[in-house]
DNA sequence: CTCCTGTTTAGAAGTTTGTCGAAGTAGTTG
DNA sequence: CAACTACTTCGACAAACTTCTAAACAGGAG
């Protein structure tokens, strides 16, 4: 059911990217070219459930709650995570085809012709 | 022989990216997240025999040349690019391992465990 | 309702970045 | 050597970015 679905670019080097796509890319990969939200990024993709609050978040940073919030938006608005507030906290959880979409982009490509690259994930 | 050999990190979903890990990685990807430079980079990678003029680089943008020498500059010094002057033209080619990295970086990661995710490049 | 905690918004200060024009280096050709 | 082309370095400046403090908003507890 997790079928992944890469779509978008072709990896970097197979051909040319257009203005539009590289635009498009470039405000991903800004939003994740920065070590305070690789990190939160990774923080929240690796936790138990797969979803994180901004108060443990806020906590493993020497940065005050505005500086935290303001990262967790610009991941946000990059379409890279979601956040949900049940109750008195937020919790943010990492939206996988926008990584993959970025996973895509740099994938190996050994031989210039599609070969046969295929990810073994679910062996139906 | 194309061994791919990826290593660094683990898939940014896996586990938390230690302090150090974040920074190094967010220089590559400083460097890649700007539109003239992810263009700049596919078509270094996807030009004919894996290398590309600085000359035909700085005649697909509408920027000056010692624009474009910095950008080529910042993936050059991000290591994802390597020049070399032969006679009266620079070539700038790609450096897979670099790429390869982020790759891994961003690599769709379905399950927590380390399930057997494979990549058939070198069907031996 | 009032107070307290968790989170976001607004505005400001300091730094970094993208771009340019001018000038410098490297190699080829006459 | 002189002139020309290809590319890089330098210095400058506007725009964007990271961080902060102060203040606002949201929900739970007394």
């Amino acid at each position: 059911m997790t079928a992944v679905t890469i779509q978008c670019c072709a990896p970097i080097a197979r051909e040319p990217l257009s203005e539009t796509d590289a635009a498009d890319l470039a405000v991903m990969l800004k939003a994740v070219a920065d070590p305070v939200r690789l990190r939160l990024l990774s923080m929240i993709g690796s936790h138990a459930g797969g979803e994180a609050c901004v108060c443990d978040l806020t906590d493993a940073f020497d940065l005050t709650a505005p500086t935290i919030s303001h990262h967790l938006k610009v991941l946000r608005t990059a379409g890279l995570i979601d956040g949900e507030r049940r109750g008195t906290w937020v919790y943010y959880r990492i939206i996988p085809e926008a990584v993959n979409r970025l996973g895509a982009l740099f994938a190996p490509l050994t031989e210039p012709a599609p070969r046969s690259v295929e990810l073994e994930l679910t062996p139906a």
